[in-house]
DNA sequence: TACCAGGATATGG
DNA sequence: CCATATCATGGT
């Protein structure tokens, strides 16, 4: 086990995070224990297991191991860790601008120092996209569940089983039936199939999607299979990491601003949307803050 | 029982 | 362009 030490911003706090990822008990992709998240990732056909723990008010420990270490796996995983915490985004006009919103300052400050938790990979982010469509999240941290323990790969960790997400060359090569088979519906098992072809083959990259402008990256999105609006907001929030990303669609969000609102009934998308303009290109975060006012949500 | 869940697509008007 | 049916299953 090796140990490195993580440096983060003034806005972050390690346990507004944890308690994120620790959001489902049936979460299959990593363990919270003794406040730590212990998780394995593959990164750069490298696989890796780690622990991150607060250290200090402005510190992450991560203490790690590969399988086949070498000198670039400290970089993959501070990568990777400075990803999923999105720690180089500046939260102070973020915080600055919902303090002075009546609505917005009700909530945000709940949950001082949580960063908008990541999903590096685009497979692995529009595949859970895709799952969560129209179903409750329970059900869809079942499904997930029984995706990554049927195709996923493993590693053994101190008595753990620790899964990681199939990669997309692996569901490439399924037919629609082992899909359906773990009870995912048909129309799904053609849409994340066919975007685990398109990955494959390089049809669709994070990095070309990252490389355009917002307007664009979304309008290419739509055009896969099974992707629509909500979709494609929820990828360019969570994996493209793109601050104006905003999921209108999204069941969560309306419940949250019902609550939040104290209205009778869902609100309006144009509503939301007029209401939106005033929230000067964070909508992503303050969609995820919104998130954490319900009782499930992911 | 009926209706809602992190929606998207196909079809008919 | 808008409305509706469909999808699979779990929760309420």
């Amino acid at each position: 086990m090796q140990t490195l030490l993580l440096r983060t911003p003034e806005e972050f706090n390690f346990q507004q995070c944890l308690r994120y990822l620790g959001r489902s008990a049936r979460e299959s992709l990593h363990h919270i224990e003794d406040g730590k998240w212990i998780k394995a990732v593959n990164l750069n056909h490298r696989k890796i297991i780690f622990e991150v723990s607060a250290q200090g008010k402005n510190q992450l420990e991560v203490k790690y191991t590969a399988r086949n270490p070498d000198k670039r796996v400290a970089a993959l995983l501070v990568n990777y860790l400075v990803e999923v915490f999105d720690l180089t985004t500046d939260l102070k006009p973020f915080y600055q601008l919902t303090a002075q919103d009546a609505l917005l300052s009700k909530f945000v400050s709940n949950h001082y120092g949580l960063r908008l938790i990541g999903i590096p990979d685009l497979f692995e982010a529009f595949a859970w996209a895709i799952i969560g469509q129209q179903i409750n999240l329970d059900f869809a941290y079942t499904l997930k569940r029984r995706l990554v323990t049927q195709f996923g790969d493993a590693a053994e960790y101190e008595g753990r089983t620790l899964y990681l997400f199939p990669e997309p060359e692996k569901i490439a090569s399924l037919s629609f039936t082992d899909l359906t088979g773990l009870q995912f519906s048909a129309r799904k098992a053609e849409y994340v199939i066919g975007i685990a072809q398109s990955i494959k083959k390089g049809a669709i990259t994070k990095e070309s999607l990252k490389s355009i402008s917002f307007e664009d990256a979304i309008h290419r999105m739509r055009k896969i299979r099974g992707v629509g609006n909500w979709t494609a907001n929820y990828v360019a929030m969570k994996c493209l990491r793109m601050p104006e990303a905003f999921p209108l669609e999204d069941v969560g969000l309306h419940n949250a601003l019902k609550r939040i609102m104290n209205l009778d009934k869902k609100p309006e998308i144009d509503m939301i949307k007029e209401l939106s303009k005033s929230w000067g290109g964070w909508q992503a975060y303050i969609t995820f803050y919104f998130w954490q006012t319900l009782a499930t949500y992911a």
